[in-house]
This record gives structure tokens, C-alpha cells and sequence, in this order.
DNA sequence: ACCTGAACACCGTTCAAGT
DNA sequence: ACCTGAACACCGTTCAAGT
């Protein structure tokens, strides 16, 4: 299902195709960095992220064993990466999907969750990455950190707008639904990477309308409990 | 924070304490199998699954680092088997929490989350194997499958009679309440898994109060459709 | 500054041979 | 039937040495 990008190999290349001097790197790579994170990310693609190693992606870029050791200390810095650049993606992605939407504080909360999981399906590897506790450093890494930040800002300021406007319940907190929205969201998307939905008789081609669907239910729920409220309805 | 358990390695025991012929095991262990599985979930304890190692836990029984292969043919197959165990330990807690439930069908459905959520969090290490897929053979396992298809019975059974009582909004299948309640649960169980918590301001002394919190509002946003739906209440 | 080559202590897995 | 011992092809990581 995953197309290999069209993979060449950083040529020898001693003299150039330009006019310029040849690149020339039968020693320094010049960018064995970006090159790596290709690799790692192809061999993710591929196999699965616990498979990818530092050995593997080396022989992949054509380069010894231990000159990932110099961009990268440890397998887990590799890893902890590709996570962040994940973030960022799935952020901007999520940030597309809310500018978008032109609907109310609620429609807006589901553009968000939708971007999210839309991004999820449609990288998944990636997204595994972004998610494996246990092969990242998430603690440690502040963009990691900050990318969530984003996304969980976004989260709340829907809801309290959702609020302000008597869309939900007043008395929910809007940072309480929050989290039930993103334990929803993650949960969703954990489900289908863990392979959860067959067992709940989701086919696989039937999992995006599942996810959009729950994601709806969700909101909807939010929403009735606005009305049942009694709340000033300014519509 | 993990007690270890008393573990004492199976005595070459040439003499044996009681009267009978001493067990006299230098070369069959006897009960090589659950041995294993007992080291191996003492490593994932200890280092997390993904540390765990066919030879190492070899090595903590007293074998030959190929002896573990008459009983699991991969390292695959001895992670599966935990994963087994965990399923089966998880669906009698959730099915002792159903039990004590004296509630309606919503309070029914809470208490499978409870025990689901709870089970979770005393054994992170086993919950984490059971939901590791990319460790696991999910699919190959009718034990893993047959113990998550009970899970989801009892889940989308509680939901039927919610509906019957009007407890949630007619309009709502109960199979699509059950996959967002599913997903919520799981969704707060990975949060936690991965280290999620943190992001959300949660501290971790506060997780299981939280957990039980979004849960309950989850369950609050479906008893308010049934009354916003003006569907008859039976109390 | 960046990379190689060789080494170390690990893996999972196989297989002939032992009991 | 169950286990050992030795081997193979891998790892991550370190470090002196090369360019």
C-alpha cells in the first residue's frame, strides 16, 4: 500500500551534472543528517519503526556504521527526530483543517479532531513514531512539547468558545471536554494503529468514515447537552 | 514503585525438603514455559516490553539461550503468550467490576470502563503488552481476540438496555455509543501508556481521578441525549 | 568537523548433538 | 521430549585513527 518514493542514492557523483565544481564527497556527506531521517523514516514505512535501526539506515545512506554517531547519540535521538518533525506536520495539518472550517465553536472542535485524524491515516508511519512512548524522548525534547501545546490550545479555546456561546453544558469545563475529546481522538487513532477495528467489525476501508463518524457522535453529544442545558441558544 | 516479587531461582535441588524422590532437574526444567513468561514480564516490568529478550530471560531461569524455543518459536510467540494472560486477567476484572454494579444500564456501562480503566493502571506492564501491537500477534491469537469480543459484548450489551430504557437519546445506535465509549477508555489507557498526561496539566497522582472524571462525563453527555431526546424516563 | 574501521557486548534464531 | 553448545547474521555503541 505505501509507494517507495523514488530512492537514489547520493552518487559518488565525481563530477557534477552543473557547471560547478563537483560535489565530491568520497568522505563528508554534507547532509547525512536529512539523509538519515529519510532512511529511518523509509525503513518505518516499511517495516514497522521498531525495526528501524541506525546500522540499516547508515548502509542505506552509504555510510559506516558509526557516522550516525555524530548527528545522532543514540538510536533514541533518531527516533525522538523523526517524532518531531512528525509533530510539526500533524500541527500544521490540524491548524489547516481549523482554518478551514467556517462553522461554529463546535464544528471548528471537530475540523480539529478531523485534521488529526486524517493526518494519522494518511501517515501512518509517522504518526506511530509521534506515538511510540517508548522509543522517543518526549520529556526531553521541547519541540515535541510544543507542537502538543499547539494543538491542545487550539483544543480548549473551541471549547470555551463553544461554551461562551451556550453550545455545551455550562457546567462542563471546557478544558474537562477537552480531554475527553483528545482521549477520543487518540483513542481513535491508536485503535487502527494497534489494529483494533476489525476486532469491532470496522472493515479496513470502512475505518476513516468509523473515525469521522464517533468523532461526530462526540460532538453531537456535546452539543445536545447545550440544549438540555436550557442555555441561550444565539443562533 | 514495581515491588519485586520473591524470585527464586528453581534450585539445582539435588536433595529435595520433602520425603518424596527429589525433583532433580539438571537438565529439564519442568515447567520451563510459565517460567518464562513469569521472567519475561519481570524484565517488561522492570525495562518496559520492549526490552524484553528471549535470552535474557533465559538467563534469569537458568537455561540455555536456545531451551525457550521448544516452548515459543519466536520471541514473538513468547510476547503473545503474555499478552494472552493479560487479556484473560483484564476481562474478569472489568467482568468483577459489570458484577458489583448495582446501577442502571449507564452505571453498567461506567463500571466496565472503571474496571478496564483500573486494570490498567495497577498493570501497566502487562496492559502495555496486550496493547502493543507492533510485539503481538493480534490476529493470529483466538484467546486475544475471544477475550476482547467479551469486553465488547458486555459493552455493547449495557448500551442495548440504555437505549431500551431510554436512558440514551433512540436516535444513537448502541454499537456506535459502544465504539466511542471504547475509544474514549482506550484513549485515557494510552494517554497514560505514553506518557500523555503530563502534556494535559495532569500530574500523576491526579491520572486515575481524571480518568474516572472523563469517563464519567462521557457517560453524562449520553444520559443527557436520552433526556434531551424527551424519550420516556422509566425511574 | 566529519567519517572510517575495528572492536565489544549484546540480540534472535538454527541445528546438531546430548540426556 | 526437552535441553545444550556452538554458530550465524544481526544489533547499538565506543574509540582511535584517518581526511
Amino acid at each position: 500500500m505505501v509507494i517507495a518514493r523514488p530512492r537514489r542514492p547520493p552518487e559518488p557523483a565525481s563530477t557534477s551534472p552543473s557547471g560547478r565544481p563537483p560535489a565530491a564527497r568520497p568522505y563528508h556527506h554534507g547532509n547525512l543528517r536529512q539523509a538519515l531521517l529519510e532512511a529511518a523514516l523509509e525503513i518505518a514505512r516499511l517495516h514497522g519503526p521498531e525495526r528501524v535501526s541506525v546500522r540499516e539506515a547508515a548502509r542505506r545512506v552509504g555510510v559506516s556504521p558509526a557516522a550516525p554517531f555524530r548527528h545522532f547519540p543514540t538510536r533514541r535521538a533518531l527516533m525522538t527526530a523523526m517524532a518531531e518533525e512528525a509533530a510539526l506536520r500533524l500541527r500544521i495539518e490540524v491548524a489547516k483543517s481549523l482554518g478551514r472550517e467556517r462553522g461554529d465553536a463546535l464544528a471548528r472542535l471537530r475540523a480539529i479532531g478531523r485534521g488529526y485524524l486524517a493526518w494519522s491515516r494518511r501517515h501512518a508511519a509517522h504518526f506511530r513514531i509521534v506515538s511510540a512512548r517508548d522509543e522517543i524522548d518526549l520529556d526531553g525534547s521541547a519541540t515535541l512539547r510544543h507542537e502538543v501545546a499547539v494543538v491542545r490550545g487550539m483544543t480548549e479555546q473551541a471549547l470555551r468558545e463553544a461554551r461562551a456561546a451556550g453550545r455545551v453544558a455550562a457546567r462542563h469545563e471546557p478544558a474537562a471536554l477537552a480531554l475527553l475529546a483528545r482521549a477520543t481522538v487518540y483513542g481513535l487513532a491508536r485503535m487502527q494503529l494497534d489494529g483494533h477495528f476489525a476486532q469491532w467489525d470496522v472493515a479496513a476501508d470502512a475505518v476513516p468514515q468509523a473515525m469521522e463518524d464517533t468523532l461526530a457522535l462526540l460532538v453531537e453529544l456535546m452539543a445536545a447537552s447545550g440544549k438540555a442545558d436550557g442555555a441561550p441558544d444565539r443562533n
